[in-house]
DNA sequence: TAGATTGTTAATCGATTAACAATC
DNA sequence: TAGATTGTTAATCGATTAACAATC
């Protein structure tokens, strides 16, 4: 393990995730050899500099004139991102979210695996998701397991967002996807989270849309 | 309508769009008077003075030594952002979907009313929300009510991302919130999509987790 | 007037783009 | 060697922060 230092800005990396799925996408369907930046730049709308100067940060061991090698591109971004083959999460919300949310999110084509449901309704405790049984939020503290997953998918109504935060901080989740869209968060102490906010993306799409109508 | 420039920066119409969830939600629960940047900010974990360049952009209406008056400004934001009291919007994705999404995201708490659901499952087709009956993805184009939202939220399975955007850009929708992770997309001539990629988060997320070792 | 807070101009910071030398 | 593409240094751009004069 390299010292990666997390000087890396957070735009390049969260493109370094993108070249990850892009890859890991390609790889599965069974496409091997070399690929380019300026491939990888036209595929994904970004500029071919900016994808470069994405790998630099990370030595992507590309070669002058012929690109990089796929494959093991891939395993040095997986390896940067401190992801594996199929990197344990945990998810919260309703049985009924966490079944949808597979169909759109399906967890296995991006190198993701669900190790670990909650639900926030007590009627859900023992149903099963891909024979993961689903266990209530208030248990998150006691699993073992807990502290075997860094990133935790939260999903649940506004009115649990705090206290599964705060459940997952203490069982030792280091970083929260949070689709919930509660306007402010006590973050606990060294926990990430990153927020969806979907109503605010929501609002800035109708500016966006409504206002073009001069010129 | 004021001649409003796009001019304004994208990161600003985002937070703008924050102050408006965040006064919506004081306003609903009856909360009156004046609010100043400071207070804001300190709520929303931001700078004030980002707070006071933001308003400024849209002439926020702030008295030097008072601040802000919350129905007001809270008028001037939903008038800037070209919303209304209900901002009708479009939803697509599984019957399952759009029932658990509207527990995790509660529109009316924020000024959004989903007026047409369209669902990817032909048995689907039929079932209401809220009294709104949901209706068949490739239905899109027969209605004539498409034409009365301007943005949509896309939460179907990855296969029918292409589809779904290309059936709503017809149906003249000029701004789509894509939840679906798809890498790549062709959107379609004049439509604003704002993509969630979930999996890029949770790798991003691995990363600044699994790093900070050091030190 | 004194105290408080706004709106704006200037300075800083970080990220993207452009240019190009290094190298397979 | 010639052609292609990388990695890096410098220039540009945009957004955030700081400072402060204007004003209620």
């Amino acid at each position: 393990m390299s010292s990666e230092k997390t000087s890396v800005p957070e735009a390049s990396v969260y493109r370094l995730s993108l070249y990850h799925c892009y890859l890991g996408d390609l790889i599965r369907k069974g496409v091997i050899g070399r690929i380019t930046s300026r491939q990888l730049a036209e595929e994904l709308d970004i500029r071919e500099e900016t994808v470069r100067r994405d790998m630099s940060f990370m030595g992507g061991g590309g070669r002058p004139g012929a690109g990089y090698e796929m494959s093991s591109l891939f395993a040095a971004l997986t390896e940067f991102l401190g992801l594996s083959d199929d990197y344990p999460v945990a998810e919260v919300g309703t049985a009924q979210m966490l079944a949808a949310l597979k169909v759109v999110f399906p967890p296995y084509s991006y190198g993701v695996k669900p190790i670990a449901y909650y639900s926030e309704l007590p009627e859900d405790v023992g149903k099963s998701i891909d024979n993961v049984r689903i266990r209530h939020i208030t248990e998150i503290l006691s699993r073992e397991e807990s502290l075997s997953v860094d990133v935790a998918l939260v999903a649940c109504s506004p009115g649990w967002a705090q206290v599964t935060v705060d459940l997952l901080g203490q069982a030792g989740v280091r970083g929260v996807l949070l689709l919930t869209p509660v306007t402010k968060l006590n973050s606990p102490e060294g926990m990430e989270i990153t927020y969806m906010r979907m109503p605010c993306d929501i609002k800035a799409l109708a500016h966006r849309c409504g206002v073009v109508v001069g010129a």
